[in-house]
RNA sequence: CGGAGUGUAGCGCAGUCUGGUAGCGCACCUGGUUUGGGACCAGGGGGUCGAAGGUUCGAGUCCUUUCACUCCGACCA
């Protein structure tokens, strides 16, 4: 392609509403567009052929792994979504309209109804399973703030695939296929991921794992070992389980006036313990359909955080909410002085794993000023369920050693959904007996349009994009420096002809500019590799350039035509 | 939704306090010179100042209402 005839909109400035890296090169490149804002991009001829790029890696490796490609409907109706249960429950993102009729519709933020939908009028026996399909469409979520250019549209790009089986065996032998297929899809993207551990969120399900692309701008927080393979989102991760070295405090059980030592510091202090044997007890109000709600008592040991994820997902709640003090007053709560074993009536209390046969522990009295000691959880009936969240220092429960936080994209993430679609829609087959059973099914998605932000994220540098091989808009630029040079417009052509007549995708950039202005939007593209022909050409020589880390190399110009080919 | 802020040319901004001809830089168009690090000279085009209402002889500027967007928190590929 010819730099001068191609739709290139390259800007010295920077947008005031971009702060990082790759929304920032993405729209000086001329690659995106904002459409006023509000999270929608238009994909300009450069950005459009990066993602065609993207995609068709994606699609190489799952066709290749035996799935198949559909494309489902973008408007979907809201019949499907009421027959599954999530019209009510996903929530504000989703965008609902009408059409002419008064009938209901959905912009498909995911697909898990329609695929269903689907499956369920053309697939019958257990002959047809096991079936993996995907599409790579658009998908839109109203998301409540869009930001960071393509990292977080509302309108998106988006590889989901679902698969059906007959059994759950056989759903975790496609789903670990998945998973080998995810990192071959990211390893040939040139991404530095990690496989993690997930939360299954909105989706629902088990065994999720998410494929995370590491960068310090990421927004989610993962905890990993360096030590071995174990990773986890923020979400879900366990540790081992934790001892004190401290001795516990002696275990008069009693009732201690205790002014003003409302945290868990004070109480540390005042008893003079480690806060491991001090229960933190937190109050929160978890939301539910149909506008339900209640107040819900977390009790972990007082050397531990609250997980608000895993506490959400133990009372199955669709959304913790803080509470106000108004609040807790009306349940009966006293501030700073609550406890899990003296709970007024009605409230719910849900137990950290870590407090099961606790002894000697140390809570709040639920009376201002009092806290009670040498209390003990043995035997305790309750609520139990991990609470924790995982800190920096705490040890790996596969290996022992210890855990770090390090931050990622979220590129992919895959779950074993088991039937929750397939029994309320309805997707059945019928088994070697003859019996309807629920298909068994997994899902799998991958942000196809946020991979264009992810792989800038982490690979750029002060003056622009320098994208990965399998990405890059062009294999080559050739860059001509003066374009009033005769001979350096001759050779450029040649090898431009050459080059493309080889199967090589190559930009020649023939504007009349400055050498300058070229070099700097070389520089801000990212092509992998340019040839810049110049001055030195009056003594036979050109030069390779390679984007990353701006390394430059003379060869002789009767010898480029041979480099190129053996170093691109 | 809570908190903060911004809307003026395609982009980035000044002008608003103190009302009086709509400005600057980049980009764009024409002509010329220039061609190894975002050139220079000359000329030129482009705006219902987010929207509606009000005050005034006169509103980008003051008042009221409203909308949109951005940034910080809870959701997500």
């Amino acid at each position: 392609m010819r730099f001068s005839r191609l739709l290139i909109p390259t800007t010295k400035e920077t947008p005031n509403d971009a702060t990082l890296a790759s929304h920032i090169f993405l729209i000086r490149g001329g690659f995106i567009q904002s459409v006023g804002g509000s999270g929608l991009y238009n994909f300009l001829p450069l950005g459009k052929k990066v993602l065609d790029r993207v995609r068709s890696v994606v699609k190489d490796e799952l066709d290749k792994a035996g799935c198949q490609e559909v494309s489902l409907s973008f408007v979907t109706p809201a019949s499907l979504w009421e027959e599954s249960g999530r019209y009510e429950k996903y929530g504000k993102e989703l965008l609902r309209f009408k059409d002419r009729k008064n009938n209901e519709f959905v912009l498909g933020p995911t697909h898990e109804e329609m695929m269903v939908n689907l499956v369920r009028q053309s697939v019958r026996s257990y002959k047809q399973l096991p079936l993996n399909l995907y599409q790579i469409n658009l998908k839109f979520r109203d998301e409540i703030r869009p930001r960071f250019g393509l990292m977080r549209g509302r309108e998106f790009l988006m590889k989901d695939g679902y698969s059906f089986h007959t059994s759950s065996e056989d759903m975790k032998r496609e789903f670990d296929l998945m998973e080998e297929t995810y990192k071959k899809i990211f390893t040939r993207l040139g991404l530095e991921f990690r496989v993690v551990e997930a939360d299954s969120g909105a989706i629902g399900g088990s065994g999720s794992k998410e494929f995370m692309v590491l960068a310090d701008s990421g927004e989610d927080t993962i905890v990993v070992c360096d030590a071995c393979d174990y990773g986890a989102n923020i979400e879900a991760a366990v540790r081992k389980e934790k001892v004190c070295e401290v001795e516990a405090p002696e275990a008069l059980s009693g009732k201690i006036h205790t002014p003003d030592t409302t945290t868990i510091e004070a109480l540390s202090a005042f008893f003079k313990t480690d806060p491991f044997y001090l229960v933190k007890t937190v109050a929160k109000r978890a939301l539910y359909d149909e506008g339900k709600s209640e107040v819900v008592l977390f009790a972990l040991r007082g050397s531990d955080e609250l997980q608000e994820v895993k506490a959400c997902n133990a009372v199955h709640a669709n959304d913790l909410a803080d509470i106000t003090e108004e609040e807790l007053k009306e349940a009966g709560l006293i501030a700073g002085y609550m406890s899990p074993t003296a709970v007024p009536e009605g409230i719910k209390v849900v137990l950290d794993n870590n407090l099961k046969e606790a002894s000697s522990m140390i809570c709040g009295a639920n009376e201002k000023d009092y806290h009670l000691t040498g209390s003990s959880f043995s035997g305790l009936q309750g609520d139990y369920h991990d609470l924790v969240a995982v800190q920096e220092g705490d040890l790996c429960p596969c290996c022992g050693s210890s855990l770090r936080y390090t931050k990622g994209i979220e590129a992919g993430h895959i779950f074993q959904l088991g039937t929750q679609y397939s029994e309320p829609l309805g997707a059945t087959f019928l088994d070697e007996n003859g019996k309807a059973q629920p298909m068994v099914m997994g899902t799998y998605g991958i942000g196809v349009s946020r991979l264009l932000a992810a792989i800038i994220e982490q690979n750029h540098d002060e003056k622009g994009c320098i994208w990965t091989r399998e990405s890059a808009p062009f294999d080559l630029q050739i860059i001509i420096s003066n374009i009033k040079d005769g001979e350096q417009v001759a050779l450029g052509e040649k090898l431009y002809g050459k080059l493309k007549a080889s199967g090589m995708d190559v930009l020649l950039d023939d504007r009349k500019d400055r050498f300058g202005a070229k070099m700097k939007d070389y520089e801000l593209l990212g092509v992998p590799y340019a040839v810049v022909i110049g001055k030195k050409l009056q003594d036979g020589l050109v030069e390779f350039v390679r984007r990353e880390g701006l390394v430059k190399e003379e060869v002789p110009a009767e010898d480029i035509f041979d480099a190129v080919i053996q170093k691109v």
